[in-house]
RNA sequence: GGCCCGUUCGUCUAGGGGUUAGGACGCAAGGUUUUCAUCCUUGUAACAGGGGUUCGAAUCCCCUACGGGCUACCA
């Protein structure tokens, strides 16, 4: 947290600030989440997606989607469109992006692509930047040598740069050859020699480092394309970004992006940082990757992925049956916390107590023990129409056919032993077909001599019940213990071996109710007939 | 290697000079239940280490250790 910075908002979700650079100014709260196209979101992404859209909601701002795909070697075929479903599957919903026209589109950088060019050449003019012309074998042999020497950094910099070619130590006339000959180059960054270069970030407070430690990073690449440093300040200038809220991987180029802002002359409305802490990987140490796919027994990505190229499928959040607000939930608190006991948040309870200054320094594991907890949560809290819609597309998958009416009412006996969907399903089968089989320690213990001779009466007794639901049969089977003197302790587990097959399930009334009078009848006479110990 | 960032129960975390260091997940025990699960109750378990500053440090400062990030014509 810095002490530098503070911030308030007024009702028209305004943000003021205020920092010890600039002085009152007053700008909406405009921020952006700006994935590569490269592949599938990973959950470390989606939550920063999230943290953006939650600040930006919080001040009533605008949260923008971003497409950086500058490196056209990278570029893998859905992954964008795998992104915004994945942020729609969400509910982090953007106010521009890709199909939003607006004046401070488009919102693909390879399509802004001629504008990045006007201000690397505006760099030159001014100074800040150069042409570099050399090959790739150069710059390795550079490296090799100041690494030999033991001279300084490994880096195109303040100090190597004199002796490599570029701009600053060829000729006027060698370098216009060069370009006019349509030789290779690229631009980069004339990084200042002695100067201290200071940011303010919102979550780790003052951050400085020496220019010297800085290199000359490459602005604007040989194919025509910028890089990300030099587009992401390009753009969030023009789109008039006020916070960039991104991951800790960024922390140290902030700096160099300072610069740029500065070289620009742009300082004064340059937005405030914030780097947010890593998602780590659960074993071990380092942070999740899109590499950590299924090995970790639990999926990283929010939805399913097939890699086109590898044709290899990594399993998504959705899939595995987690509720998107169970997801978003927990992602939210991973990292970020109420500073209360809350933790369970919609996702407008989470814009109503979002703050950037109650996200930690530090990073976070994962935890899929408490991520089932959530889901579990969220599973009692859904309506039961939902369960019950969702019980019958699987199981239609599974090609059982089942009525809404039969599996509303299982879900919402069984949906309190469940973390998944799914698992109320698996739970629920002796709902579907009778046992084939007795769980046979159960039946060791509970099932005796003269259990069968008792169900066989019972189950004429229940043939009367009338109507067949669960408070008469209820009642009816209580009667039945009294007037033949026998104990719950007796009956019941015997009853229930015949109707589950096992020693495990709900109440014994409500099952045969929801199995009907004859499938209930016809349970417990095949048992007395066939169950032997 | 260099630069930068971090470190409270197993995990997510609260706590920012005086607390029995709080909560949640997990785990364990007990209770409820005809069974299993749920649920409820209780318990288990942490300030990385060392120096300062202070009457008093988890909290402020320094060092060490450990962990992480970055170090591309990737983002």
């Amino acid at each position: 947290m810095s002490g530098a910075v503070w911030h308030w908002t007024d009702h028209q979700g305004l943000l003021f600030y205020l920092n010890s650079k600039t002085k009152n100014i007053m700008s909406k709260v405009r921020v952006r989440f700006a994935p590569s196209p490269t592949g599938p979101l990973h959950m470390g992404g989606v939550r920063t997606a999230l943290y953006n859209y939650l600040f930006a909601k919080k001040h009533g701002g605008d949260f923008l989607l971003r497409i950086e795909d500058t490196d056209q070697n990278r570029y893998v075929p859905g992954a964008e469109q795998y992104i915004m479903e994945s942020l729609q599957w969400c509910g982090i919903h953007w106010d521009e992006g890709p199909g939003t026209e607006n004046a401070f589109g488009p919102y693909r950088q390879s399509e802004r692509k001629e504008i990045y060019r006007q201000y690397a050449m505006q760099l030159i003019e001014s100074g800040r930047a150069y042409y570099a012309f050399d090959t790739p074998e150069e710059l390795e042999a550079m490296r090799k040598r100041i690494e030999a020497e033991k001279s300084g950094n490994p880096q195109y910099d303040s100090r190597s740069r004199l002796s490599m070619k570029n701009s600053l130590t060829l000729s006027g006339d060698d370098v216009e050859r060069r370009l006019a000959a349509g030789e290779n180059y690229v631009i980069r960054i004339k990084t200042p020699e002695n100067e201290e270069i200071v940011l303010e970030d919102i979550i780790r407070g003052t951050v400085k480092v020496h220019s010297s430690q800085l290199d000359d990073k490459v602005l604007f690449k040989s194919d025509g394309m910028p890089t990300y440093h030099l587009a992401n300040v390009v753009d969030d200038y023009l789109m008039k970004i006020s916070h960039v809220i991104r991951g800790e991987e960024w922390l140290p180029s902030a700096p160099l992006h300072v610069l740029l802002y500065q070289s620009l002359g742009w300082e004064a409305s340059m937005p405030q940082f914030a780097h947010l802490p890593l998602l780590l990987k659960p074993d071990g140490n380092g942070k999740l990757s899109k590499r950590d796919g299924d090995r970790l027994g639990f999926p990283v990505f929010p939805l399913q992925w097939k890699d086109p190229n590898s044709g290899e499928t990594s399993s998504g959040y959705r899939e595995a049956g987690y509720f998107p607000e169970a997801f978003v939930n927990l992602l939210a608190l991973l990292g970020w916390n109420p500073g209360t006991e809350q933790e369970i948040f919609s996702l407008e309870e989470l814009v109503a107590s979002f703050s950037l200054e109650r996200v930690g320094k530090s990073g976070s594991k994962f935890d899929p023990e408490k991520a089932k907890w959530f889901n579990h949560h969220y599973l009692q809290s859904q309506p039961v129409e939902i369960v019950a819609e969702q019980m019958q597309e699987m199981a239609r998958q599974q090609g059982q056919e089942n009525t809404l009416e039969k599996l509303q009412k299982i879900a919402t006996l069984m949906r309190e032993r469940a973390n998944f969907v799914y698992e109320i399903l698996e739970q629920s089968q002796f709902f579907f077909e009778a046992p084939t089989h007795y769980d046979e320690g159960f039946a060791k213990k509970r099932w005796k001599e003269d259990t069968p001779e008792i169900l066989k009466k019972l189950a004429d007794v229940l043939e009367e019940v009338e109507p067949f639901d669960t408070e008469s049969i209820h009642q009816v089977t209580h009667q039945f213990m009294e007037e033949n003197q026998v104990g719950a302790g007796k009956l019941m587990p015997g009853l229930r071996l015949a109707l589950v097959g096992s020693g495990m399930g709900p109440d014994l009334s409500t099952i045969m109710e929801i199995l009907g009078r004859e499938e209930s009848l016809q349970r417990i006479r095949h048992a007395a007939e066939n169950l032997k110990v």
